[in-house]
DNA sequence: CGCCCTCTTGAACCAGTTCAAGCGCAGTGG
DNA sequence: CCACTGCGCTTGAACTGGTTCAAGAGGGCG
């Protein structure tokens, strides 16, 4: 137990950075939960009283709209953070956070975030430079969103998620392509039909996943934009 | 002048939050300009020498795509702050800042900053809660994006920024609507059949802007969202 | 006045949605 | 063992929101 603790500190940019000794204190405080797809982690209004390390597993942050449409804002991969935000303003939560996947999560509490970062300004500044990173990744769906058209944005989506494995480069979706769509800001069925439009770039769809055989040709597919008359804009 | 800093400092929410001591730190090194629209502050790429607090007039942020395409990520108001980010981590800056109309700009050295972060945690604490509400505000880009049409789009836009003027409520647009149309992400064309449509939801351009009579039916038009389909999803 | 620039309008076109049907597969129960 | 069902995914056809290209209206300025 203790062991895997270390393994999380030492996975997770935001803990890696702390002292030893305010590591130690988060972990006094902290909880190992395995959890089962589907499961809700905390959900938008609710009181935050942690914050997670995700040890294994993807996170989706989703918001429901009054009228029921529901919006998928990021996704979380192993060794990321979340929640951390609301615990550490103690606002509500903003949003709500579900397990895409079974998932290993550990949970923080609010309070000994808090204190630690009163204690160790490293741990201050790791958590700063992590709110940062998650502003570029936030302006980085914006500019995709705003001038990519859906089947560019799946390109970016994949090449930033292929893992280069003997010889051809393959993306695990261990999850539902119906929350690939909506993360894109797309209906499942025009992931569909962009996946098989993709087949003319190599993209192929096997048994374990997705599998780009060159990713030269989607790269240049993000490259060609058709707006190129807005070069120049007041 | 001295004065002017003094009321600059009680405006921008960063800076308020700061200890006198730091506060006068910071000024000491900072620059009080004004430039007229489209003055570049920053570009994308270059090495990030200051943060930038507005004290009047309105900023955009944008990126360029190698083939020339231009997104707009964000607009700034008086009293926001921007490029604090890249400043503080010493990268290079992620985006250009140009000035979207004549503009009255408060440069601050990085060095001070980062100096004043070190000696005054307060200020520090301030800076990470901007940073949160700047993820904030780009997640709420981000879902309006994702599930909204363009005319709610411009919905939300024109209600976030009315101001209520004797009895009706009025948006002052001080720049291009070519900018809100990028803004939005939307073509100028698409924005001018947008707001053509939204009179009958009373709306009406008026010689100093845009006229809302009746903020009800805006915030009506935003909740009805067709998408009702995807209530539960995976 | 004529020129430039912003914004609007019109008509054809295209990407993405909607609704509906069909396929393949796992789980269930006869 | 095979039919039955449910679910995720794909495919097809009609439709819609937004784009594209082109033309025109209005306003400021030399």
């Amino acid at each position: 137990m203790e062991t895997l603790m270390a393994a999380a500190a030492s996975r997770c940019p935001v803990l890696s950075q702390a002292s030893a000794a305010s590591r130690e204190t988060l972990m006094r405080h902290a909880l190992l939960r395995h959890v089962e797809r589907g499961t809700c982690i905390f959900s938008h209004g609710a009181a935050a009283e942690s914050g997670y390390i995700l040890m294994g597993g993807w996170i989706k942050i989703t918001r429901t709209q009054p009228c029921g449409a529901i919006s998928i804002l990021t996704l979380h991969a192993p060794g990321e953070t979340f929640g951390f935000a609301d615990s550490i303003r103690r606002l509500p939560r903003s949003a709500t956070a579900e397990a895409a996947t079974d998932c290993t999560i550990l949970s923080v509490s609010a309070r000994s975030i808090c204190q630690t970062m009163r204690s160790d300004s490293s741990f201050g500044n790791a958590i700063l430079s992590h709110s940062f990173q998650q502003n570029d990744s936030l302006l980085q769906q914006l500019e995709a969103l705003k001038i990519f058209s859906g089947i560019q944005r799946l390109a970016c989506f994949l090449l930033r998620h292929a893992k280069p494995g003997n010889g051809r480069h393959i993306v695990r979706l261990p999850f539902h392509k119906h929350l690939v769509a909506h993360y894109l800001g797309l209906k499942p069925e025009s992931l569909s039909r962009s996946l098989a439009k993709l087949k003319e770039y190599g993209v192929r769809t096997v048994p374990d996943g997705i599998e780009i055989s060159n990713p030269g040709a989607l790269e240049a597919l993000i490259g060609e934009t058709s707006d190129i008359r807005h070069r120049e804009i007041a």
